[in-house]
DNA sequence: AACTGTAAACTTTTT
DNA sequence: GTTTACAGTT
């Protein structure tokens, strides 16, 4: 919706106006949901609330950042002001409420926040600790069970208790080592921060009286997205004053995957019993026929209360649905259309190309970047993920938190210092005697625990500099100027070495790599200045409290943050993403049964029918022009394969143009046996590993022949067409390699 | 201890 | 097709 309509619809109006005791606000797409958000709270404080007794949360800082400045705008004309104001993610709102009280339900208040890799590294040694095989619990599995009971509000005493059988007792025992590195280590996973924050409101009395007590007015947005445990978190939050707000649509919730818990939306009225539910039905945003297709396909969901959907606007354009040949057709197509649009006066970023897997948008960016149409590719995660950037940030974390055992080894010899396996091994083994956290161990190490001097002179210069690095992090003269911060930063990554390990120049690689740490630097930069501005009657203690900060900042980054409203360029981004935004066009690649809907979808209703509102969500974004593509074959993990039409255009025929665009043939045969069709029994051939080999036999299959080879070390069955064999002609011996003998 | 090369696994979706 | 893990080499 435009934040410039000033005029509410009779049902708008009420939600706006409701603005005591327990409300829900079921609002469609493009029901002008964001409008009323950011009235109600506007309307509350020019009511006489105080904005700090406001607390908002949403999925995405994007969202957050968006709500607070529509906020601030409409409050401009009427002289109000909204500092105090909290309207924040729920994971930073519970890192904020961590921060304070952490001491209580942790121990801490100075935690780390660990990321995915993070967790798998801590996973694998708690795994170890267990004595379980390795190979049959994969660490990312594990933190799958644990991340679904974290949802569920089950701690690890309480898991421990329902555990009955074998499987549940394993994941039970790796829960609690798991969470016993954790609480080591003075960190936190992404559902620590929810279930720990639950846990303090349900256990202290203290900390939810003086948190009830604050926010008297609390809304969610995306309700429909909310897990049990961040359910209850805002539910103690609101339980006195009982003005919770809440905002959501079961048909957008695609995060089940998640954790997501849908009853918190359809049991609303259950949980509070005289609470009001408004719906919002009237669609601002899309064109007749757009909202048409998006109806014919959330029709065939069963689980579901049919609800009527219509538009206040024309018919517009058709949605198109294009059947091309391949996924470079594919994005061919998109890119043409985003041209013809453009010359017709639409603003690229006004578009978007959405997908389901991530793994999609190579081949559309190498279109787009090969008719040299702008993009940007919405990936806010991608720079931290990045291994310098990861190195650094480590570095950085353990200047703030001398217990992060994982930062610890992933920089220990990084640049190389000669501190290898065994030596890392020793160590280890000496802090656990001692009870200390690795960094604290570096100045104990002594010759006869069976250390080398040059492993004892490399850990002891290793924490002779973070000594250093500390002192002046901690003192308040280096905070005088702006851009303590960045200095702070930048010392760390020129003097732990990093730069100088990526400027030898070895490779355009590593100058990349050299930039990338710049603008880790900038970045720094650039949040001190927002940080001021937004703390500017609150005096910073030292730059490692301002560092504080910053890693909380880049642990919380979701891929919807990188999306900038500003830029002149075509958005690609995961569908998931794309939740909460609208453009004027919209592409939807890959409608293939098996992408989308995804096949580990395939079998399960519920499943199947989360995959459907994942379109819906997607459909629903586009304002007036709506493409789908279905390509006959794609290339996947290397191999081309014929594809199915996906059911969901099936769902939506009648109500959409079809085209079929095929420049290129697409029934070919799945494999090209064209460069073995000269290796025949008797044929000498070389592979990379095996060497020379002489053919036995033959076996030719449509897809995938099978070869038996005699070589030096064996007989070994391969597939022709993967095993790259390079025909030997007896000539070659001659040159050198010997025959093999027979 | 550090580097190099090859096999295996991998892909949903995210704070 | 890409990344990771391990094994083998210097």
């Amino acid at each position: 919706m435009d934040a410039k309509t000033s005029e509410l619809t009779e049902a708008q109006h009420q939600a706006v106006d409701h603005t005591n005791g327990p409300l829900l606000v079921l609002a469609g797409p493009g029901s002008g949901k964001t409008t009323v958000v950011t009235q109600r709270i506007a309307n509350l404080i020019q009511g006489g609330v105080l904005p700090w007794q406001i607390l908002a949360l949403t999925f995405t800082n994007k969202a957050a950042q968006e709500m607070r400045d529509r906020v601030y705008h409409l409050l401009e004309k009427s002289g109000c002001h909204s500092k105090g104001l909290t309207v924040s993610t729920f994971h930073a709102f519970c890192a904020r409420i961590l921060r304070d009280w952490g001491d209580r339900v942790i121990g801490t208040t100075s935690f780390t926040i660990y990321d995915t890799a993070d967790q798998r590294s801590a996973m694998k040694s708690a795994i170890k600790t267990c004595d379980l095989d390795s190979s049959n619990w994969r660490p990312a599995s594990v933190l799958a069970a644990i991340s679904t009971a974290k949802n569920k509000l089950i701690d690890v005493d309480t898991f421990e208790q329902e555990a009955t059988d074998f499987y549940g007792k394993s994941i039970a025992k790796m829960y609690r080592a798991y969470d016993n590195i954790l609480r080591e280590n003075d960190a936190v996973d992404f559902d620590d921060l929810l279930l720990h924050t639950a846990r303090l409101l349900e256990n202290d009395i203290e900390a939810r009286q003086s948190l009830e007590d604050r926010y008297q007015y609390v809304m969610i947005d995306e309700y429909q997205d909310t897990n049990h445990t961040q359910f209850v978190i805002a539910n103690k939050i609101a339980s006195n004053h009982r003005n919770i707000c809440v905002v959501g649509d079961p048909d957008q919730s695609i995060y089940a995957w998640r954790g997501a818990d849908i009853s918190n939306i359809l049991d609303f009225e259950e949980h509070y019993g005289e609470g009001t539910v408004i719906p919002l039905g009237r669609n601002f945003r899309s064109t007749g026929k757009i909202v048409e297709a998006a109806a014919a396909l959330i029709k065939n969901n069963v689980q579901r209360k049919d609800k009527k959907l219509h538009t206040e606007l024309d018919d517009g354009h058709k949605p198109k649905v294009d059947t091309v040949a391949s996924e470079h057709e594919e994005a061919h197509a998109i890119v043409e259309e985003v041209k013809r649009l453009r010359e017709d006066g639409l603003p690229l970023k006004e578009m978007a190309v959405l997908y389901r897997i991530n793994a999609l948008s190579r081949v559309l960016e190498d279109a787009f970047r090969d008719e040299g149409v702008p993009y940007v590719v919405a990936r806010g995660t991608a720079f931290y993920e990045r291994k310098e950037i990861k190195q650094a940030i480590s570095y950085l974390r353990l200047l703030v938190n001398p217990k992060d055992n994982v930062a610890f080894i992933r920089i220990i010899n990084t640049p190389t210092r000669g501190i290898g396996g065994t030596s890392i091994a020793r160590l280890e083994q000496l802090a656990y005697t001692k009870g200390l956290a690795l960094l604290e161990t570096t100045t104990m190490v002594t010759k006869d625990q069976g250390f080398t001097t040059r492993a004892i002179n490399a850990l002891k210069k290793f924490s002779e500099t973070y000594r250093q690095w500390l002192v002046d992090g901690r003192s308040e003269e280096s905070l005088t100027a702006a851009g303590s911060l960045a200095d702070l930063v930048e010392r760390v990554v020129r003097e732990s070495g990093l730069e100088e390990l990526y400027s030898k120049t070895s490779g355009e690689e590593d100058i990349d790599r050299l930039q990338n740490l710049e603008e880790l630097v900038s970045a720094a930069s650039e949040f001190e200045q927002r940080y001021d501005a937004e703390h500017e009657n609150e005096k910073t203690s030292t730059p490692l409290s301002l560092l504080f900060a910053f890693l909380e900042n880049v642990a919380l980054v979701s891929d919807a943050d990188a999306i900038d409203p500003e830029n002149g360029a075509v958005t690609l981004m995961t569908l998931h993403a794309s939740k909460g935004l609208e453009f004027d066009f919209v592409a939807i690649a890959g409608l293939e049964d098996g992408l989308l809907p995804h096949e580990r979808s395939l079998y399960e209703e519920s499943q199947m029918e989360e995959e459907r509102r994942l379109c819906y969500v997607g459909i629903t974004r586009a304002r007036k022009h709506l493409m789908l593509t279905t390509a006959r074959r794609r290339t996947q993990r290397g191999i081309s394969n014929r594809t199915i039409e996906s059911r969901f255009i099936r769902e939506m025929t009648g109500v959409m143009t079809q085209q079929k665009t095929e420049t290129e043939p697409w029934d070919i045969p799945d494999v090209i046996p064209e460069v073995t069709n000269d290796i025949t029994v008797g044929s000498m051939v070389r592979h990379k590993r095996f060497g020379v080999g002489k053919v036995q036999r033959v076996i030719r299959r449509p897809r995938g022949s099978t070869v038996t080879i005699h070589f030096q070390g064996g007989v070994k069955h391969l597939v022709l067409e993967y095993a790259n064999l390079e025909l030997v002609r007896s000539s070659d011996y001659s040159a050198g390699n010997s025959p093999p003998e027979f």
